[in-house]
RNA sequence: GCGCCCAUAGCUCAGCUGGAUAGAGCGACGGUUUGCGGAACCGUAGGUCGGAGGUUCGAGUCCUCUUGGGCGUACCA
């Protein structure tokens, strides 16, 4: 629709250009928006005012002039006017919109589909929490954030492919077989000493040792730490990681690719990374260690890449894991971060430069912290000491779309306050009811046209001319709105824009609803608003669906 | 100290990459149904967009300074 009202601005544009009443003006961005107040019009273009410098004229002359070469009556255009500083405000007849309206249940699950795809490949890469407990609360909303973000992009055309990396490396590995081997002996009641404090403290540690014991029994008192560590770190990471998938999956979170880290050691991609780096001198050797000369990149410093043990940092990892990213035929990477990793984000960009690629080709996203709350109350939370609440905790009190939806409602680099009290509530104050609510009252809608004889959906052609009231016009209108939401919350990569768009839509259905009865004696007029009813149902649906929740059609 | 993020109605937040008279939900107050689900609807009150400059036709939005909060500033991940 976006396409068509440029175009007849590009024509005004053009025809000005022709008659010799202004200088053809080089290639110029036409932005088309929506005038605030709806008396106004329903599309406005500044254009008048972006080039008034250029051609020297007072902006609404300019305005005037461009208006003169737009052709009222056709395409769709009833009206033109000038108003404020020089905007040019079309008036598009109720026709067009009858018309686009039809387009809408045509195109059906598609209704909101970027019309061509984008030629970008794109990775999404989020949680990638590390395998040593359950996923919390804040891994929740990144999950809610990534995978909704993902579907996003999906539906405006990118060739989008979501990825957890697996930090399956490191001390931490170690710490958490290590865990796993003392409450083992404690088990057995061969303890050995008490258990450290900065270990894992979580319940699930002995859920895994139990485990142990069970397939195992004793076998593995007698020998040594060193001999059997390596079988503990790999049982409970697989035990932990094995919960993981299982949350996510519980909330519906699925992703294309699961990455392990280790492999990236085990196929020599890090050595590869960092030879390629040191051959050209952005890697050298300082006081035992090496570094990555990010400092050139407009990082703050140079990082440690190998420590003085001769051991690779996480970063280090990183730096092959994003290369391989590329080398995998990316042109585009994205990263959800936890707020408290946003000093990762400038050496990320440079070593994105450092090995030979725009620094734009990675991209972050900061997801803030999320404050769980009971009935107004802080809910403390203690990662050390293994008291936090779990994502599986919280969606099985409150459910997936609920949840879902309070870890989408907000722009992600704001702090979030998920009351559980207010989650669960079946009242006003929830808003994924309400939209939902709106679902279900269409579907209702149509069980009850059904139940009296009215022949839907239609087998022919539905006559739209009884469609009159200016409500339902402005519900047509934010209907076709939804493509643009789509397209902007992409480029943006805003996933909260999706719920709130859904909230104003359905807030207007209501209205319309308690206004002005569907199912009557009048049949034409009952088709057609049906037919209106269908279009908004899909555009329900398809956002819902793009967040990941569901249209229930009851509840 | 330096860097990043945030600050908008009593509360929680939008504000579409600089546009027209700054919006919504909740809370408060007052209303709405002999018909499709009241988990709904309508109305009223509520603002110097933290503060001060600047950029221009035009600033909640961009720049500088400043105040208050969050986070970071590892040879942790």
């Amino acid at each position: 629709m976006k396409e068509q009202i440029e175009e007849i601005f590009r024509q005004a544009l053009a025809g000005a250009a022709g008659a010799g009443e202004l200088a053809a003006p080089a290639d110029i961005d036409i932005v088309v928006e929506k005038p605030k107040d709806e008396k106004l019009g329903d599309f406005s273009s500044n254009l008048a005012l972006v080039l008034s410098r250029a051609a020297q004229k007072n902006p609404r002359d300019l305005a005037g002039m461009l208006a003169e070469h737009i052709p009222v009556g056709e395409g769709g255009v009833e009206s033109v006017s000038v108003a404020g500083p020089g905007f040019i405000n079309l008036k598009m007849s109720r026709g067009f919109y009858r018309e686009r309206l039809k387009q809408v249940v045509a195109e059906g699950e598609r209704h909101g589909y970027a019309p061509a795809p984008k030629n970008q490949k794109v990775l999404l890469e989020f949680v990638s929490a590390n395998p040593t407990g359950p996923l919390h609360v804040g891994h929740g909303r990144g999950a809610a954030v990534g995978d909704c973000l993902g579907r996003l992009l999906k539906v405006a055309g990118y060739d989008v492919r979501t990825e957890y990396y697996i930090n399956d490396v490191g001390n931490q590995m170690n710490i958490l077989g290590r865990s796993t081997w003392l409450r083992y002996r404690e088990l057995l009641g061969r303890p050995s000493g008490e258990f450290p404090e900065d270990h894992y403290q979580g319940d699930y540690i002995m859920d895994i040792a139990r485990e142990i014991e069970k397939g195992h029994g004793g076998d593995f008192l007698d020998r040594s730490e060193e001999e059997v560590l390596p079988f503990f770190r790999k049982t409970a990471a697989n035990w932990v990681l094995g919960g993981i998938k299982k949350d996510l999956g519980d909330f519906r979170v699925h992703f294309d690719n699961w990455f392990s880290e280790q492999t990236l050691y085990d196929d020599g991609s890090v050595d590869r990374a960092l030879n390629w780096l040191r051959e050209r001198g952005f890697v050298y050797d300082k006081d035992g260690a090496v570094w990555l000369k990010s400092s050139a990149f407009q990082d703050d410093k140079d990082r440690v890449v190998v420590k003085q043990s001769g051991e690779q940092t996480y970063f280090c990892s990183d730096i092959a894991y994003h290369q391989n990213k590329i080398e995998r035929g990316f042109t585009r990477l994205i990263d959800l971060f936890g707020a408290d990793h946003h000093g990762y984000v400038p050496r990320m960009k440079a070593v994105m430069e450092a090995l030979g690629y725009d620094r734009s080709v990675f991209h972050a996203i900061l997801v803030q912290f999320v404050t769980l709350k009971r009935g107004g109350e802080k809910v403390q939370m203690s990662t050390r000491s293994g008291q936090f609440i779990t994502l599986s905790e919280v969606v099985a009190e409150v459910g997936v779309d609920v949840a879902r939806y309070f870890f989408l409602m907000r722009g992600s680099d704001t702090h979030l306050d998920f009351d559980l009290e207010l989650a669960k509530a079946e009242t006003p104050e929830n808003p994924v009811y309400y939209i939902q609510y709106a679902h279900a009252r269409i579907c209702n809608i149509f069980i009850t046209a059904r139940q009296q004889s009215v022949a839907w959906p239609p087998a022919g052609e539905v006559d739209l001319s009884p469609l009159a009231e200016d409500e339902e016009f402005t519900l047509i209108k934010k209907i076709l709105a939804f493509p643009e939401v789509v397209e902007k919350s992409a480029q943006a990569l805003e996933v909260h824009r999706v719920p709130h768009y859904l909230h104003e839509l359905v807030a207007v259905f209501h209205g319309y609803y308690k206004r002005y009865r569907v199912v009557t004696e009048d049949g034409p007029r009952t088709l057609a608003r049906l037919f209106l009813l269908e279009a908004l149902r899909i555009t329900i649906q398809n956002g819902l669906a793009i967040m990941g929740i569901s249209a229930p059609e009851k509840m």
